[in-house]
DNA sequence: TCCTGTGGTGAGTAAGTGCTTACTATACAT
DNA sequence: ATGTATAGTAAGCACTTACTCACCACAGGA
C-alpha cells in the first residue's frame, strides 16, 4: 500500500490525460471506466470521485482541447515573416507533422463527429474549423492583393485543407503509412504547388 | 401470431441490411444485437441463427460492400466518352452527390478504420481506394501525353481526392452542411478549377 | 396420417457495464 | 496528539451485453 494521494486537480488532470487517450483509440463506447481506472493505477470509483459520469469525463476532454490553443499559436509562430507559397507549405507540413506525430486529436475529433456526442458540435467548430477560417482569411487577402484569382475563399480553404487532412487521415488512421512511405516535403510540395498554381492569377 | 416465415436467404440479406444502416450510425460497438432484431422485427435468437457471432454480421457486410460494385461501374458509365476536365467534374461531382444522398457507405469506412476492425483492412483496400487508383492511372495517362505536367500522380490523386472526401466528410459527418450550403455545381467547378489549372503543363 | 426439415422464438445465462455505498488512510492545521 | 477535511478503495448493485437452448409452427413428401 504505497498508493499515492496527490491533489484533486493533479488526479483530475491525470484521469483525463488517460481517458483522452483510450477514447481516442477505442472511442467513448468502447472504453470502460474500468479500462481508465486500471491505466490511470487508481480505483475506478475514484473516477467517479472526481466525475460525476462518464459523460462529464467526455465533457471535460473536449473542454481542455477547446481552451488548449497550443497547437495554434506555435503554427502562427512558425507563419511569421513568411509569405507566398511558404505559408502553405508551412501550414501543410505542421498539420501532417503533428498527426503523425501524434494522431490522437485527428481521432478523437472523428471520433466525436461520428459517435455524435452533444459537446462534438462545439469540438468540431472551435478545434476543427481554426485552421479552416485562418485559411480562408488569407487566401481571401491573396485574392484581393491581386495574386491569387477570384474564386470563394471558404471553398478554396478546404480545397487545400482537404488535400492534407484527407492524406492525413489515409496515412494515420485507416494505415496507409504501412505501404505508402514519402518523405512530408515531398508531399507538402506536390500538393502546395497544384493548389498555389492552379489559384494564381494568370495574367494572359 | 402472423410472423412470415421467409427464406433463409432472404432473412439473411434482410438482416445484413438492417445491420449495415445500424453500424454505419452508431458503429459497431454501438449497435447492440438486440436493436437490429427489432428494427428488423424478429428476435434476437433469429440473429443468432443466421450468424455465428455479432462479429460475423459485420464480416458479411464488409464481404458484401467488397463485392458490390454498382457505384463503380455507374460512374464508370458516367465518364465514358468524358474528357478533359468534365472527367474531373463528373468524379467529383459523383462522389459528393453519392455521399449525400446517402452518407452509410463513408461513415461505414470511417467506423470500419477507427474501431480497427479485422476486416476493415480488406475493405479500406478494396472499396476505399478503388476510386484513388483510377484516379492515379488516369493522371498519368494525361501527364504522358503532356497535358499534365510531371508529377507524382498517386500524390495527385490523393490531393484530388482529398479535397473532395474532405468536403462530403465535414458537410455529412461533421455536421456543416446546416451552416455551409452550397450548390454541388459550384463546389465542384471550383475544385476541379484549381486542381486542373494546377496540375496543367504550361508552354512558357 | 405422421414425420421431418426449416424458420423462428421465449426465456434464459455468464460476463460485462456504469455507477454507488460504506468504509479506510492520510495530510495538516490546531 | 487530535479532529477534520480530503483522497482513495473494496465490494457490489442494477442493468445491459452477446450469446444459448429447449422448444414451437408449419409446409410438404411419405
Amino acid at each position: 500500500m504505497v498508493k499515492m494521494k496527490i491533489t484533486a486537480e493533479e488526479r483530475n488532470a491525470q484521469i483525463v490525460r488517460v481517458a483522452m487517450k483510450l477514447f481516442s483509440q477505442k472511442g467513448f463506447k468502447g472504453t470502460t471506466t474500468r479500462e481508465i481506472a486500471q491505466k490511470a493505477g487508481i480505483s475506478e470509483a475514484t473516477i467517479f470521485k472526481h466525475f460525476a459520469k462518464k459523460d462529464a469525463l467526455y465533457s471535460a476532454i473536449i473542454d481542455k482541447q477547446c481552451n488548449d490553443r497550443k497547437g495554434e499559436s506555435l503554427l502562427m509562430k512558425k507563419l511569421e515573416g513568411k509569405e507566398g507559397k511558404e505559408v502553405f507549405k508551412e501550414i501543410a507540413t505542421f498539420l501532417i507533422q503533428t498527426h503523425q506525430e501524434d494522431p490522437t486529436f485527428l481521432k478523437l475529433l472523428m471520433f466525436s463527429a461520428l459517435e455524435g456526442h452533444k459537446l462534438s458540435d462545439i469540438f468540431i467548430r472551435t478545434r476543427g474549423m481554426e485552421t479552416l477560417d485562418y485559411l480562408a482569411k488569407h487566401i481571401s487577402k491573396l485574392i484581393s492583393q491581386g495574386s491569387f484569382k477570384k474564386v470563394n475563399a471558404p471553398i478554396a480553404a478546404r480545397a487545400f485543407l482537404g488535400m492534407i487532412i484527407h492524406y492525413s487521415m489515409l496515412q494515420e488512421i485507416y494505415g496507409l503509412k504501412r505501404f505508402f512511405k514519402v518523405p512530408v516535403k515531398k508531399v507538402v510540395d506536390i500538393f502546395v504547388d497544384i493548389f498555389f498554381e492552379g489559384m494564381e492569377a494568370r495574367h494572359a
